[in-house]
DNA sequence: CGTTGGATTGGCT
DNA sequence: GCCAATCCAACGC
């Protein structure tokens, strides 16, 4: 099997992770012996003196995950609805990680798309909330470990050939920071995967249905 | 194809 | 009480 990424791998700020987990894949190893499979393509870093953090203001029950050692998941519940998974990072108490927001399905693709409804390939994976559900994460799997755990690591992929670094998504408060790193041009991406919107090449007289 | 608002729980002030 | 590291359907053009 590929390799996991080490612990060291993780023992690193979160603005310095996050753009390295950049086409690393996602696996989890399900009750019945299969896998899902995805490669990551957008993820966004978190650091404790960063107002947009859960670990802002020091550790609770809720995010105290992140305040344990590096290489760990942590899944939060938002929105009344909704999980995020993120991988912790930075030395133990440090308070750090990084979300990770979507991922081209590689492996397991009905069994996300059992629990996704019925959705498009590209909507599987497409968005942290629905990566989580394709995925089967809720909070008992909260502070599983990436690298020693045999339920869910993250194997050495591709790295992608450009990367893009852009403000975070849905941040309101130190929203200046460009702590969101995508693959460029990336069509399995939750957000923006260029500088700027190209102009579309309407030569002439557009047609009327585009 | 863009924008808008509702859903719905729980964490923290 | 307030509002969130989101998603989706409904609308308007």
């Amino acid at each position: 099997m590929a390799a996991h990424l080490p612990r060291t791998f993780y023992a690193r700020p979160a603005p310095a992770v996050a753009p390295d987990l950049l086409g690393h894949v996602l696996v989890r190893s399900r009750p019945d012996g299969s896998r899902l499979r995805a490669r990551i393509v957008e993820v966004e870093a978190y650091e404790p003196y960063d107002r947009a953090s859960h670990a802002f203001g020091g550790s609770t029950a809720r995010n105290a995950v992140m305040f344990g050692p590096p290489g760990r998941l942590y899944v939060y519940f938002v929105y009344g609805m909704h999980h995020c998974m993120n991988v912790v990072t930075g030395p133990p108490g440090h308070g750090s990680a990084v979300l990770l927001r979507a991922a081209e399905p590689l492996e397991g693709l009905e069994d996300m798309a059992r629990r996704r409804g019925q959705v498009a390939v590209r909507e599987l994976c497409r968005g942290p909330g629905r990566w989580a559900e394709a995925f089967d994460a809720d909070r008992t799997l909260n502070g599983a470990d990436l690298v020693a755990g045999p339920d869910v690591w993250i194997e050495r992929g591709r790295a992608p050939t450009d990367l893009l670094a852009t403000v975070r998504i849905g941040v309101t408060r130190d929203a200046e920071r460009r702590w969101r790193f995508v693959e460029e041009g990336s069509r399995w991406a939750s957000g923006p995967v260029r500088l700027s919107v190209s102009r579309p090449a309407r030569r002439a007289r557009s047609r009327s249905s585009g």
